[in-house]
DNA sequence: ATAGAATGCGGACCTTGGGTCCGCTTTCAC
DNA sequence: GTGAAAGCGGACCCAAGGTCCGCATTCTAT
């Protein structure tokens, strides 16, 4: 049962090449120049200790995002509001994906690389079904609202990396000016609907 | 000022091409198992000829989307409502929309082929621009509404390429209900705001 | 019509980068 | 200490985009 605990040079060799290929995306301008060869001699390893450790590029990216996803998703299962499950729905939306967009805004090179990283759509991505799940469970918990599963889509789209990379890069747009904006258009998208009932106590 | 006229071979070439292009994308599975080498021996040119006319793989990919592009660009420019001018922004807004992802739905091998085409993001792209501004500026003329450029920007985020194509492919969603969901989405977000007017003759 | 220049053709060739292979080394269990 | 499993590394392979240049076609001027 102890599944076969891997050797101490595999595990040494693997946190070398995460944390060169962590380095590395940072700091290069974009995602697509940083090539495996780089990474495996940054990590002073070679490529096939590479391919070994991660299967492939997208496997290697995967590795690295939800490494540092790990934190945000304990904080949205388990932590205190706005992010946790304590949240009233219409306050949690919103605070998903601010978190999204904080989140990609802080790891704007490996996003991208990770959308981009051809082989199959993001769509697929066992993270991006786990957003899309979440921010789904909990649109269908506000009445009124059909189509819970479009909508995840339609509202996470607003975040894509690259997208995110165009208006924070090509034209500037400070990080709290965007948080805003998202802010607006979801509030925006969850103020709409049957008002009819009580308006809530605010 | 008659701009240099290119030759007679040139030009039957680059129809040739731009023919077996858009035969080929349209129905092979997936965009990237078109190669350009396939595209010239189905046009029967060399690769040279190819690339001599569209400058690069990008470049084919954009005069095809252009040419598909073309009528529907007339029609929003000077056509009748509910996508040409003479609309009122409350209903060209759900009908640009409409228009994109029916588009996308029509050309989803292309669509998808020039939005993954690595090359800059999508959304230095003209023909982006195009929709951007147009729905930018329709917004504007809401009353109530702020954000327009990073709203047209979300909205149109809900129509991307691969997320057209994971819906109607992986998940199966068929073309009318995609396009409910997609207006149930626009007018939701409209339909918000300041409610304070006339809520219109409807 | 025809010569000669300009334009274009085509496919061999180059480059780049992801991914594989396999002889050698290191680690681990006994 | 010893044998074998696990892992290493970098030479190698391959696909695909893009370039190059000698040859063919077309245009233009006389």
């Amino acid at each position: 049962m102890p599944e076969r605990r891997s050797r101490k040079d595999a595990a040494r060799n693997r946190e070398a090449v995460l944390a060169a290929a962590d380095a590395l995306f940072t700091r290069r301008e974009s995602p697509e120049d940083v090539t495996m060869a780089d990474v495996a001699a940054a990590a002073g390893v070679g490529k096939g200790t590479l391919f070994r450790a991660f299967g492939d590029r997208a496997g290697l990216l995967r590795a690295l995002y939800e490494a540092r996803l790990e934190p945000i998703r304990e904080a949205v299962e388990a932590g205190p509001p706005p992010l946790g499950p304590a949240t009233p729905p219409q306050d949690r939306v919103p605070a998903l994906l601010d978190a999204v967009l904080c989140f990609k805004l802080d790891n704007r090179r490996l996003a991208l690389a990770l959308e981009e990283s051809g082989s199959g759509s993001p769509y697929q991505a066992e993270h991006y079904e786990w957003w899309h799940g979440m921010l789904h469970a909990v649109l269908e918990q506000i009445p009124g609202l059909t189509d819970g599963d479009f909508n995840a889509h339609a509202l996470l789209a607003a975040t894509r990396a690259d997208l995110v990379e165009y208006l924070a890069g090509e034209e500037g747009v400070p990080r709290e000016r965007m948080r805003a904006q998202l802010a607006n258009f979801v509030t925006r998208f969850l103020a709409s609907g049957p008002l009819e009932g009580p308006p809530a106590e605010e």
